[in-house]
DNA sequence: AATGAATGAGTATTCATTCAT
DNA sequence: CATGAATGAATACTCATTCAT
């Protein structure tokens, strides 16, 4: 089970200058993709991404020092459209809360495999300061989101919030939980939690066990 | 990224007779717990186990058909020490629940780089009928502690409640969620859904999202 | 370590005859030698050089059929660079001896980790036949030299004399031997061989051993 | 011109315990020498060796971490030989002198083609300690013969004897010096250098210039 | 003329697995 | 039963060179 072990960050070598140079890059990308979707991590080797991808394996070197960063590629493409979709929600709608996890939802089964197969790759890359950033949006917007739904909350709980819905919504996407009234499920668990923790703030700080008998 | 892809469930070779021949089968499937823990699934490769065990490499292969033999094994000790811990909660005490999620959390974080490593690495096996087995008592115990403390529930939000937990221990393990209060914020979560889903049940059935409103 | 086994000639492909392409040609015969010295034959490949050179690699294919070319070219531009060095010494003067050793050591000196690199290129190449000429010129001078100052020699005693010199000039660049007092050391040493086998003329022939005792 | 740059000491990698593995170690070292000999360093790559050597590309691995490896050991190889044989010849003979250039000679023209593949090589090895150790040896035993047939001397002019024994052993074992009394024309240039800068002992110095005119 | 995108044969190295001793 | 020597398919990556634009 070799495996990529996070080295330096590894991004791209040469920036491609002419349009043609520009597609081969997405190629590879996507070659890189829809392997990891029909034969899974095991079966992406770089001359196999080459090949699906229609272009000599040196071609594909010019463009990413290393395998890793073909994936670091991906992982940027996938979160950047992302991303983008989660800023096009108008932010002040009451059902901003709603519609930001129907996104996440639309996302994860836009390529429900491809989506599994980079939250298992993710931990092993180095990502690059762009890919963290990406990230700390995600988590900005997330957070004023549930802020604005559900009032101030500890950092933890935010987090506690997010990691919720996220394995709910992988379960969905592997199959081991129903796909219909997802949102509604998402929805629920999240808003279970983060109401009980926003409730106590009246009694003494933290001691939320108590708390969960009133 | 080569890895190893599912194939047929690779079950032991020889079942060892002997207390020695127990002992070299214990030894190379905890050096394969260990290497996985110290160096992470890249540097597990059966020459290594053979080595952190002690034995040859050729003894490694009396006992086991393939590499993957050894995880399979590996999980599957793992899984026999949970159940074994679950079990030995008593059914009726008013806490069960509460001491289930102790229990997982206690087992999470005994070795929680093994923990995780194996997480990753389930899916990519072929479990045997046994693992499989002690997964469904896992499931059925779980069912049982949370039938006990919410009352009758689908299957489905058994599971969620399942999910909800393992997520956040998960998360805590790798270090995203603090550690204190660990117990109590798992609670609240599957508490949190739970409860929810459950009073629902006079209304109309799975009306979950307009049950949030009331 | 791969490397260029000596094939034809590769002399240049296209002789320019503009301003701009000759300048291109130096560029490119100069990034070699910066490269060779800075980091070594190793580093260097016709991609490298046409990136430090300025120019793109089809610029550097119109001038150079292949990688070698670039090499004989910079063996010859050193060595034309040192023969007109050589020719520019007053051939009458009493120490043109000295002169000579002189004018070699600060050849050798002035890029020593170039003069270094081109001396362990050179057998691998196939030189064309301007550079053996040029070869043979030096050598021709550096024969009249010797001759003026020690007498008639047999050629192999010449070329004896050339290589004494020559090794202890390189063991002093690579830091084997110490700078000071250089050209002193090596006129000994040539010296002190070709005395001796000239003084042995006037006995029976070349029963050199015997000589050494007189 | 890729080529191996000096790293670590990449000595062996694991110590062979049966006979065969011993002589499988020896073949694949011999096969290097004899790629070297016949085709060049250009031709030397781990496929060829092992298939050389009649061993498997994975067999050479297991004895062998990298290609310089290989190397490294051909080179410790060739040294043990010509110390041993260095050693062997009686310190105290009046001959002693000669009869270590000849064994110099002899060990150079044995494999001629080798000891010269292996002396451009040898610079870009980061031979081990005890490598080192052997080339010291061999120093040290060459500077008391010396010193036994021309009295004290500084240790640069011992270095430079060696060289200018080493460099006109090389030129004749490369054909550029006839191969006739080579011990004889070695020893005059050795002598010839070494009585200069010995007699000068009395005289002011190191004013070696001034001390050739004498 | 110049550019730089594309090519692909070639090379070092790993690791699961077999089998003679 | 145990050992460890041997195997070789698989894989990441380089670099000299070509050619369409």
């Amino acid at each position: 089970m070799p495996q990529e072990v996070a080295k330096s960050p590894a991004e791209q070598r040469k920036i491609p200058r002419q349009q043609r140079a520009l597609a081969t890059c997405a190629a590879i990308v996507e070659a890189a993709a829809r392997i990891l979707e029909a034969q899974g991590e095991a079966a992406l080797n770089t001359n196999r991404v080459a090949e699906v991808a229609g272009v000599s394996i040196g071609t594909l070197y010019q463009y990413y020092p290393d395998k890793t960063a073909i994936l670091v590629a991906l992982v940027r493409r996938e979160r950047e459209m992302f991303l983008g979709r989660l800023q096009s929600i108008p932010a002040d709608g009451v059902d901003a809360f709603d519609a930001m996890i129907a996104e996440a939802i639309s996302h994860q089964f836009a390529r429900p495999r491809l989506a599994l197969a980079i939250e298992r790759l993710e931990p092993m890359l180095a990502l690059d300061s762009e890919a963290a950033e990406m990230a700390q949006q995600i988590a900005d917007l997330s957070a004023q989101r549930l802020a604005a739904r559900f009032g101030a909350l500890a950092p933890s709980d935010l987090v506690t919030g997010v990691i919720i819905a996220r394995s709910l919504i992988n379960a969905a996407a592997e199959g081991v939980l129903p796909t219909e009234r997802l949102t509604d499920r998402v929805g629920q668990a999240v808003a279970g939690y983060l109401e009980r923790v926003g409730n106590r703030s009246d009694a003494a700080g933290h001691s939320a066990l108590s708390a969960r008998q009133s």
